[in-house]
DNA sequence: GGTTTATCAGTTCCTC
DNA sequence: GAGGAACTGATAAACC
């Protein structure tokens, strides 16, 4: 027996759970991908659902102290032109 | 009522399935992270639990293949020196 | 002479060139991470700074045909609710 | 006029000095990618001459150490099989 | 197949 | 210095 100072069994047992829900995790993505095609099929736009998905995920609410301080940074900045690609 | 043109319940069932089967993603990606925080607590080195994970993921043929090639072009950049960084 | 079927000047040359590039980079970095930390000094807050640079990078025309069409589906989904989170 | 209690020119002058930085940035990468397709034009495989590049920038040492908890792990989990696929 | 997009791992920075 | 968050770079996937 070579003892490489490592639990083997418990190693073991670790990457074998990992690589299992790994394992389910790409049987759900095999499936979202389904939904999608089906959606195709169905005369939806794929990349527009998934821009739906997007937003729909987004919390609307997020009028944050944080998001004031940049309102009052962009506010110092001057009104306009908020930027200057052109400018280069 | 507002009519789009579109079958809103299709879309509705569409982007909800999808919803669905993101979530259960979700979750399983949370257990994912969570047996390699216990791996660390166990002394595992997380970052090289990844490495194993991918490893065996590869097909070993052409990781030979890969690894042929990387040496390869080193060979054709001469023995050495592999890297200078006191040149600079 | 070990000839390796590759033409080692050419080699030699491109990674010489692409890691040259890369050094200016890094130079360049450095100079933009003492213009944070200077901003730091002056009383700014970084993070904002951040947030600003990334909003005046978006080109505010975005309202594209493309858009345009999100907007009908998320119409066609309903006028709300937008999102579900608490629905799980 | 609008006081808001943040050094206007000051901020300015940061941003537009970040900004400045950052199209530096980008204009080196671009070269780089070009660097990269002239690399493939000329037959070589940018992903090899990617890991080239990342060698090179490594220090030697710790690299070996790495490859030695691979390798150790790769061990205790059982000389073979390194993989499973067909065991599904 | 080639371009763009999305996911993912790695690094760094900041906080506690 | 340990943990978490943000950014970057790389791989993989999707659409044309």
């Amino acid at each position: 027996m070579t003892n490489t100072g490592i639990n083997n069994g418990q190693l073991r047992s670790i990457v074998e759970r990992i690589e299992h829900v790994q394992a389910e995790i790409e049987d759900l993505k095999s499936g979202e991908k389904e939904i999608y095609l089906e959606s195709k099929s169905a005369g939806f736009d794929p990349k527009i659902i998934r821009e739906i998905i997007r937003l729909r995920k987004k919390d609307p609410n997020e009028l944050s102290e944080h998001e004031q301080l940049v309102q009052l940074y962009l506010e110092a900045l001057g009104p306009l032109p908020l930027f200057e690609h052109a400018a280069e």
